[in-house]
DNA sequence: TCTGGGGTCCTAGGACCC
DNA sequence: TCTGGGGTCCTAGGACCC
């Protein structure tokens, strides 16, 4: 292991990521405020562009809220994770080609040890800036014009502070013996560990920046927050951060959760919910090939109260069956008369091999307890009895969804712009067009089909 | 019409075992 | 039999991150 001051880690950030591939693959939005996020009464915003900053959107804002904010001409888009997905992955294999050592935070976040970057130079003059604008520029033309930031420095914490210190585009370096002058200054909520809640208690000690945060006793710390959070702070307000660049993680958990346009009473229809949920996990276990030993249900009133039941089995199972059962069981010891906004199901304790946790399990649970257990009980009521008023958001929604990608026989690739009375309205641009036409269409127009997102690269010939 | 969805980690208390 | 510990597993809730 390299001493600290010899590490040199780099974050890259995307730029507004989500609404900045809407604004590339949508020339009509270029140089206007675009919101992406939930588009329903209970939406928040996943990205706002920067024009959409400059009225106050931001995400995780409810969206009624960034739309109050925003002037008419605002684009609302409920999001095209697959486009997401693949420009991501293009930006990822740049980084890779770099570095092997490369930690994939999010679909628009990164680390990278550049120890392992054949190419990458040291602190001296200005070679580290010059080498980031190389990547940055490189991430923009192979993007079709995404920007990124980037920031290098001597901890994963500092580079993640330093990409944040001249968005969009930038590429800042603090480098060995400038971390506390960079550091110290910030308010000690740009530290990521501190949120809303620490930042608020801290706040209420005289502690503002992480310079007042330094000066408290480790001590003090863990006396307020607790061993962990306690000495994390402590560490962190000094720059102590030794965290490694982790490539690849075990999943620890795997769950899905709904919120509804109303509050739900109606346990037959929360039961439908937990069905189609628990189907939608037995399925994603049997892809990551691992299975469950814990099964929780989460249960959210409108008041946002919000109650976990879990319950652990004594095998490990990736049976849609048997999770739908532990979950209605679970959901059975709560109370929804209050109704609730929102449900979740989720497993735990995931092991690769069912058959080594049985082992693991003792003879008794191994010589009596197959490993998926065939599940001949089928007590759940089929989703098609129960009058199911599609209380849900996103995923239920039927029909042509604003930004989603549509492709027309006659008139060619498009957009969805908005749609309702029968009508759906689509615009036909594309990321290599100028912006295009408007149209209005029959909801259910033969000619009219979902369509796989744009390439913004030139065809090749 | 306040507040998404998918995760991680930590804490505290109780059960249970030695 | 006068209140001991430690360790592990499990559960519910909360803070935080993107």
């Amino acid at each position: 292991m390299p001493s600290d001051e010899q590490r040199r880690i780099l974050h890259l950030d995307l730029d507004a990521f989500f609404a900045a591939v809407e604004q590339r693959d949508k020339p009509s939005l270029r140089g206007r405020p675009v919101v992406v996020g939930g588009l329903g009464a209970r939406g928040v915003v996943s990205t706002a562009s920067y024009e959409a900053r400059v009225y106050g959107a931001r995400s995780a804002m409810p969206m009624h809220e960034a739309r109050r904010r925003c002037p008419a001409g605002t684009a609302y888009l409920s999001g095209r994770f697959a486009a997401y997905r693949k420009s991501s992955g293009v930006v990822m294999g740049l980084l890779r080609e770099r570095s092997p050592l490369v930690e994939q935070v999010s679909v628009d976040e990164a680390y990278v040890d550049l120890a392992a970057a054949p190419d990458a130079p040291g602190w001296a003059g200005q070679e580290m800036e010059q080498w980031c604008a190389g990547l940055l520029a490189r991430i923009e033309e192979e993007t079709g014009g995404l920007t990124a930031s980037v920031g290098v420095a001597t901890s994963k914490m500092l580079a993640k502070l330093a990409s944040e210190m001249n968005k969009p585009a930038g590429a800042t370096v603090i480098r060995p013996g400038e971390e506390l002058a960079a550091l110290y200054p910030l308010a000690t909520r740009a530290i990521p560990g501190i949120g809303p809640a620490t930042a608020s208690r801290l706040h209420s000690f005289g502690v503002d920046t992480v310079a007042d945060l330094a000066r408290v006793s480790e001590a003090d710390l863990v006396a307020i927050f607790g061993q962990a959070h306690g000495t994390a702070l402590h560490r962190l307000a000094r720059a102590e951060d030794d965290r490694p660049v982790v490539v690849e993680r075990e999943a620890k958990s795997i769950s899905v959760e709904q919120t509804f346009e109303t509050d739900i009473t109606d346990r037959a229809v929360l039961e439908g919910e937990l069905r189609q949920m628990a189907t939608g996990l037995a399925k994603r276990l049997a892809k990551a090939a691992v299975f469950a030993r814990t099964i929780t249900v989460k249960a959210r009133e409108g008041d946002f109260t919000t109650h976990t039941r879990s319950g652990t089995l004594p095998f490990a199972t990736g049976d849609a069956t048997v999770i739908l059962r532990e979950g209605r069981r679970l959901l059975g010891s709560l109370d929804v008369s209050p109704g609730l906004r929102l449900l979740g199901l989720g497993v735990a304790g995931l092991t690769a091999h069912a058959q080594d946790e049985l082992t693991l399990e003792g003879p008794l649970y191994a010589a009596e307890l197959p490993v998926e257990m065939p599940d001949a009980l089928g007590a759940a009521p089929e989703a098609s009895d129960i009058e199911v008023p599609r209380p849900a958001t996103g995923r239920n929604a039927p029909g042509w969804r604003p930004g989603d990608d549509v492709v027309h026989e006659e008139h060619g690739a498009g957009w969805v712009w908005g749609a309702g009375r029968g009508v759906v309205t689509v615009r036909f641009e594309g990321p290599l067009t100028g912006a295009g036409p408007v149209r209005s269409l029959r909801y259910d127009d033969p000619q009219l089909h979902p369509s796989d997102p744009p390439d913004w690269r030139w065809a090749p010939v």
